[in-house]
DNA sequence: GTTTAGCAATCAAACTAAAAGAGTGCTAAA
DNA sequence: TTTAGCACTCTTTTAGTTTGATTGCTAAAC
């Protein structure tokens, strides 16, 4: 693309996210100082629109970017933005909070990303079955009721009770710790299956009444989908965007859905920091929306994704720099 | 009142949670074969105005509910709604799930709350404090991570993980779990505080630096704000009323506000159903809605309460009835 | 005394028409 | 290749009208 049709077309897309109208010729001359008249530019906004850059609500309308539009601005066009001191300020002091349980720093990351660029965060712990086992222990709880806890090696905690028919002696509680420790310390949560199951039925030859119940524990856990953290539903309301009840709608219905978050949170590569459009998508729910994730990763360890929801007429450039540096205080 | 006008209150109510428009006297006459002419229950219509159980949004309109009409209503008009034989199976189907924690327990019965009335549900888990700890343990998770399971009388467990700067012993896990059943089985929860502190330093002569982090913890989990379900928040768009966006937002913006939510379902007696109507609450942000609430009980014990948002249109008859069904289910 | 038929008055909602205004696309000149 | 100029398009705004539902009141009927 010339460099004239990459200027214009940053800046019709700069303006429509800064006031969410269609933008025309003349606005571009009288805002952006561009050194050419709008019968120029609006020769290149018709070519833009045609090579499928760019939208037009109705015939006599300035244009509006298409979801390739932005594809483009993210890819191409978009500059680092700044962030203030006293953003920066804020930032360190939420991260520096002591905590104890690794989602808990996820949970306040969350709230931090939300509070900083006032758009709706989502945000899921890493997936259970990849995590590898520093240590399982069982606790007994009265007398029918076992505690299990899991740690892995990224820090985290699972923990889950089994209730029995029977009672529980201490010395099977002994036995249980033995076998789940040498068995399963540094492998990855997911071997908790049907073949360990069999395994150490067969060879260790130990009650099956007992093995039962705690594998199938242990299973839901292993499989359980991973808890979402929300902050700042509300903020959305406060866009253009969701003047219209459709649009509302469909993004309360999506927060509902958690399966299409979830996946979307799940999809995405490592390190980076990952942008959906909304058109982009499959999914009709998404249409109208535009998803920016990134991994929260501490010493190459997977500890979660945090995304950020809005409109396609996202302030990108806020939200990529605000998560880049978010992200980079994280690994510290 | 006198009969008739009871009659008429009742069939206003009931037609506009039925249809969410005004009503006329015409209607009634038509729809509720009232046996008066329509200038007769206009006549009482008025009056009924005049003493505040209906309003009207314009001179020329029909009438609707004020806040004392729907709370005469629901203290003195409300009939019991049976539940279908469908809904009926659902609730038991639902509620039969075998859990192993009280809290699945809750977020069941909230779902399926919200699935049979069609309106949002939000709950919580009981006062952490006032539960009576059975059993404290304490966990060695590496070297220097300890975790501590607290299990009281309502079946509740509470785990936290305690950190330290420095290894702790097996010697060291053992003194604690000593300390620490002996000194607090069958006591409830928030005596873990500062004197507890005090006399474990003074009289056990135990390592500050061990005891202090332990409880530091403990105390967070004392004091910490109970876990919020919510289910359906997308059923309410569905309704009428939140064709309005200033509705809807203020919706988002109750559930997004903890606070709010907490403290009405933290409000309310011990068996009852409770009723809340919107302006009858101090708080601005409620007027527009009605919550319905009820603690979860078993044997006698708080197990947390669940509650309905919706329009002060909603329908309490049904609303109640299931209610009441899945309280006594529950508590079975 | 209570009820009701009848009717003028009220007001939102729907419809119509006209005008204003913003912006484009195209043509022809620079 | 750029741009001034202008007709054309389409939304938005405004005003005015009509329609229709519903009430409140009066006076007659029960």
């Amino acid at each position: 693309m010339e460099e004239r049709k990459k200027k214009i077309l940053q800046a019709i897309i700069d303006e429509y996210i800064n006031t969410a109208e269609p933008v025309s010729s003349g606005a571009l001359v009288h805002k952006y100082g561009l050194d050419f008249s709008s019968a120029t530019i609006r020769n290149e906004m018709a070519e833009l629109e045609k090579t499928g850059y760019l939208d037009k609500p109705h015939t006599s309308s300035g244009r509006i970017p298409s979801a390739q539009g932005y594809r483009f601005y993210v890819d191409e066009l978009i500059k680092e933005d700044d962030l203030s001191l006293e953003e920066i300020k804020y930032i360190q002091s939420k991260l520096e909070t002591r905590v104890n349980a690794i989602e808990d720093l996820t949970k306040i990351a969350t709230n931090t990303l939300s509070e900083i660029t006032h758009y709706t965060t989502v945000a899921i712990g890493p997936k259970t079955g990849y995590q590898n086992i520093e240590e399982v222990k069982f606790v007994l709880l009265g007398t029918r009721m076992l505690m299990a806890v899991i740690l892995t090696d990224t820090g985290i905690v699972k923990e889950t009770i089994i209730k029995f028919d029977d009672d529980i002696t201490e010395e099977q509680v002994n036995t249980l710790n033995f076998i789940f420790s040498n068995k399963l310390k540094g492998k990855p949560l997911e071997e908790i299956d049907k073949p360990l199951e069999e395994y150490i039925f067969s060879e260790m030859n130990y009650s099956l009444s007992v093995i039962k119940p705690v594998m199938e524990q242990l299973n839901k856990v292993v499989n359980e989908e991973s808890q979402i953290y929300l902050e700042g539903a509300n903020k959305a309301f406060e866009l253009p965007e969701f003047k219209s009840l459709e649009v509302a709608k469909n993004f309360i219905n999506l927060l509902d859905t958690k399966e299409i978050v979830l996946d979307l949170l799940n999809t995405g590569f490592a390190n980076d920091i990952n942008v959906y459009i909304g058109d982009e998508q499959q999914n009709e729910q998404l249409k109208d929306f535009s998803i920016i994730t990134f991994k929260h990763r501490y010493q190459d360890k997977d500890l979660g994704t945090i995304g950020i929801i809005g409109p396609k007429r996202m302030d990108y450039s806020k939200v990529i720099s605000v998560m880049k540096y978010i992200s980079k205080k994280l690994n510290e």
